[in-house]
DNA sequence: CAGTATCCTGTCCGATACTG
DNA sequence: CAGTATCGGACAGGATACTG
């Protein structure tokens, strides 16, 4: 994870690693959406090194993943809230979450997400919000725009998606 | 992204990145989702050091991610074929290139997902399969499953929404 | 072309000690 | 409690040279 290695990528998905790829940053997040958001809450329940944690804390406020308030004073002492970034970050999360429970829970799942009403676990998927479809489908293609680069806007050229199994 | 950090975790989502958690290695995936499966393809796509691509393959390879097939022999030549535990990863994918898009692109969208048919953008949004419902929205928990830890349980025990946002 | 071998640097991360 | 300061280790990642 290092700088120079993405330095000026335009990739969108380099992009949003660049500011919260690093390991802790995610479970960071996911801790205060769920309304952790106090220096303690995220030390115990991460069991992270306070120094870390710090340095992680003004990083996501620095990318504007978090907002520092105060929530007393003398002393001062300060709540990181998330912000709407933040809570956009959530899908991200969320397809990590089913893609480790799917393939990489031996012993079963630790954490789902339910339906609140009946109780029945969800099925993860990323759609179109306008269709319903999966985009992972050969129905949708990744194209580049005319701010990609020479060269991406080049792999681009050809049809690029994902679900069709014989696409090498 | 050091081993010690996150062996013997059993959240889903740190389990995930313990996997595929390196910065190459999503790029690699991307790349080998779209067809790209050579060592010279990936090498040249995104510049990548020859020694750090063949680090990251045959961890890759390792996660059971890629599979390593000879396309030729004489000499023997191989490409890395993406398993369908690559091929689920690819909502991992999406979300982070929507995220990117909609917070991390000053000057305009490099890439996008445009459904074929139409050529209109799509709107990613991670939905529970069965319903149709967006996984972010108050309608929808996280539970802790028997398997969870002690610790983990305990943090669950109260109401645990995203999309809620009156949460902390 | 498809890698491997070596060396180097940055930095993520942990452990610990310290301060208001 | 809420951090900061400092130290050290491990490793991702880069640069380069080399082999079949």
């Amino acid at each position: 994870m290092q700088k120079t290695s993405y330095e000026g990528m335009q990739c969108p998905i380099a992009r949003s690693l660049e500011r919260v790829g690093e390991w802790w940053s995610m479970l960071i997040l996911r801790e205060t959406l769920f309304g952790f958001t106090r220096f303690y809450e995220l030390e115990e329940n991460l069991g992270i090194a306070p120094n870390m944690l710090s340095r992680r804390l003004n990083a996501l406020v620095e990318a504007g993943m978090l907002e520092k308030c105060a929530y007393t004073t003398r002393p001062i002492r300060y709540e990181y809230k998330p912000t709407d970034r933040a809570r956009d970050f959530a899908d991200v999360l969320l397809a990590l979450l089913s893609f480790g429970n799917r393939h990489f829970a031996p012993e079963g799942k630790s954490v789902t997400v339910i339906h609140d009403e009946t109780g029945i676990e969800a099925v993860p998927v990323m759609v179109d919000a306008r269709t319903g479809i999966p985009l992972a489908s050969p129905a949708y293609r990744w194209v580049a725009g005319p701010l990609a680069s020479q060269s991406t806007r080049e792999r681009y050229a050809t049809d690029r998606r994902l679900g069709s199994s014989g696409l090498a």
